[in-house]
DNA sequence: ATATCAATTCAGAACGATTCTAAAATCTAC
DNA sequence: GTAGATTTTAGAATCGTTCTGAATTGATAT
């Protein structure tokens, strides 16, 4: 049922052993989507956009079923959700501690790699809490949001 | 009409002079809404924490205004929007450059003085592009997420 | 292979936050 | 006061996400 083309010739297998070592079952949707997400760079999905995606590469999964899945693979740490605009979730391929780039206009995100951006002097976190994240969001906009009050105010 | 009270001798004044800066009419609900916002520390509330304290105190606004009114306040430079969580809006009556420690479980913001932290060796933004703002967000939790898994897996 | 049973998927309903609509109320200027 | 532009508002609509429960699929045992 359904095994089309050559051009896959073993890359089931990476997909097939993570979902393995997250006690995460393959099925037929995991794995499709594992291979959309993990097959190529290291990407910045939200989940209307894997939904298209998958529809595209004619592979049927219901939303539901993207939305499971992403939080699946989240808590599995397979991903990592990035909250960067309130209204969408993005969720990210690079597992690592990094920091982002997010242009607004757009919607992209740009990975910064944790040893490229230092915070330093952190104060100390309110009694009884500890750290249990540090996310760094560098806001982009287009060169010069035109070039009106050039007299400096 | 409906004006009881002693305790607001003359505070409506510094409220009223930000709108008329910003180019804002003093309507009724701004001026309320305004004082709640301004009138003591600083805070970071969403729109349906105002829309309550507003119930509260007796001033009658409804969310629309209440959603209308952040978003022209925040266009205006009184208010900047603040975002942690995918699905709500803060808004931060401090303006100033400054950063925040987040309690995912109580929704909670405190600032962190811009001076008490730094960021360096930003690397540059992609080409054509500017920074228009960085946001640290340090997440908090309470301290040890209880103390299983004590034998490290 | 077939039966069994838990895990998974899915369509559609429900949800919560936010935005939109267009009619009524209010503000400002005269 | 009136006129005209701005603002407010109730309610509907929208949007991303979560929930529901029935149908399907996957893993295991026979
Ligand atoms: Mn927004
Ligand atoms: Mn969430
Ligand atoms: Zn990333
Ligand atoms: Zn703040």
């Amino acid at each position: 049922m359904g095994m089309h083309g050559m051009s896959t010739a073993r890359p089931y297998k990476h997909v097939l052993d993570r979902l393995q070592e997250a006690g995460l079952r393959p099925t037929r949707q995991r794995l499709a989507l594992g291979r959309l997400l993990f097959e190529g760079e290291d990407r910045h999905v939200t989940a209307e956009q894997l939904h298209a995606e998958a529809r595209h590469a004619r592979i049927s999964v219901s939303l539901a079923t993207i939305y499971n899945t992403l939080h699946q693979f989240t808590a599995a740490g397979l991903l990592r959700e990035v909250v960067v605009d309130a209204g969408r979730s993005y969720f990210d391929t690079n597992v690592h501690e990094h920091h982002h780039f997010f242009n607004e206009e757009t919607g992209h995100l740009l990975d910064i790699e944790e040893t490229r951006l230092s915070v330093s002097d952190l104060p100390p976190p309110p009694a009884g809490m500890c750290i249990s994240r540090v996310d760094v969001i560098v806001r982009v906009a287009r060169t010069e949001p035109a070039i009106k009050a050039q007299a400096a105010e």
